[in-house]
DNA sequence: GTAAGAAAATGACCATGGTCAATATTGGAG
DNA sequence: CTCCAATATTGACCATGGTCATTTTCTTAC
């Protein structure tokens, strides 16, 4: 049998993510065309269906890439030492989120998988993002009758919902940190809110 | 001048609008196609998008509908005697929003408006959901340290992240009272699970 | 080096949401 | 009753993501 994977595949591959990215550098994540990528690598347009399902899953490897460096930030941080500390760790990830209404869309259409063998980017750093910030703040002074991991699930929500929030011109335009933090401060310390 | 809205408007989007609701009985809301829609109800296909902005509208506002109708029954209920009785009145609208991963996507696209005027009915019942909530709750035995207005919200941040974990694959099948029920002990009464 | 078969690339074609200039209908003014 | 302007409807057309039978290229066996 021959070799399973052909050096020109990953050649073509590459061109073609190269293309997307100097694409979406260019005009933003929804403008991004497949059309416009196909052209940019010099391939045919069936060519870039071969290599993904579909457009969303390029754009599912692009924006999981970025979000894994943004938690990989976060690995390398000191214990947080307050509410306020998550919050601040948590804004770059945040303002990626929410850099573009289509990329937040995205991103939670991907954020889970039917099936176990499509579980892809987007969805790996919904399940890293837990782990990282459950090992992050375990140590911290935060409420300890509850597991690590049910609280990091929480923040998770409570950002999303924040993030959410943002896009919503029903509520005044306040920052990002000032639609996190008190619910933060009620979820992982509630004795000193009461 | 002439009458702003003509008879003839509203019987013609009430074809529209009963068409669709039989597809999608049918067929369901992710099948649903806008020539579909048109053919049944006897109309050119510009017809149907000069009554609604896109297909997305149209949508937006059966699905709307819908939840408003399950936000009416909540509202009738007694005061809740515990975090059960919360989760026992969220389940059918968990498993509304949950019925096909298409109307859950498209819930929580609509769930904000970038512009006050846009605010579209799913947005409206999720701004009502907090209300209805907050109104519910606020007499029952839970933490008083924080308005139920937060509280509220917290409880749909939850909401959503069950039913966004119910359509993934990593986590075991567990029902949806389950993936409930602990993070609202946790958000509602932090001092009795300590 | 060459032939055979596997893998990759191609591009014409399709499905479907959405647009818009042209046409038809309506309701009121005179 | 008739005409006019506002309003509603039409359907050919476009944009864009996605498919698939065909063709090209690669790799290995000999």
């Amino acid at each position: 049998m021959t070799t399973a994977i052909q050096p020109r595949t990953l050649k073509t591959r590459a061109k073609l993510i190269d293309a997307a990215r100097a694409i979406i550098n260019d005009v933003g994540y929804s403008a991004m065309r497949v059309e416009q990528v196909v052209a940019e690598a010099g391939v045919a347009k069936g060519t870039f269906f071969s290599h993904f399902k579909d457009k969303d899953a390029l754009l599912d490897r692009l924006i999981g890439e970025e979000i894994d460096k943004l938690l990989d930030q976060i690995e390398t941080l000191p214990t947080p030492k307050s509410v306020d500390d998550i919050v601040s760790a948590l804004v770059p990830y945040m303002n990626f989120i929410s850099c573009e209404r289509f990329v937040f869309d995205l991103v939670l259409r991907h954020s889970g998988a039917a099936k176990i063998e499509e579980i892809g980017p987007i969805a790996m750093t919904f399940e890293r993002f837990a782990d990282v910030i459950a090992n992050w703040i375990k140590d911290g002074p935060f409420r300890t009758d509850a597991m690590p991991e049910m609280l990091a699930n929480g923040v998770h929500s409570f950002v999303i919902q924040a993030v959410a929030l943002n896009f919503c011109a029903i509520h005044q335009s306040e920052p990002l940190k000032g639609r996190l933090t008190p619910y933060l401060d009620l979820w992982l310390n509630p004795a000193q809110s009461a």
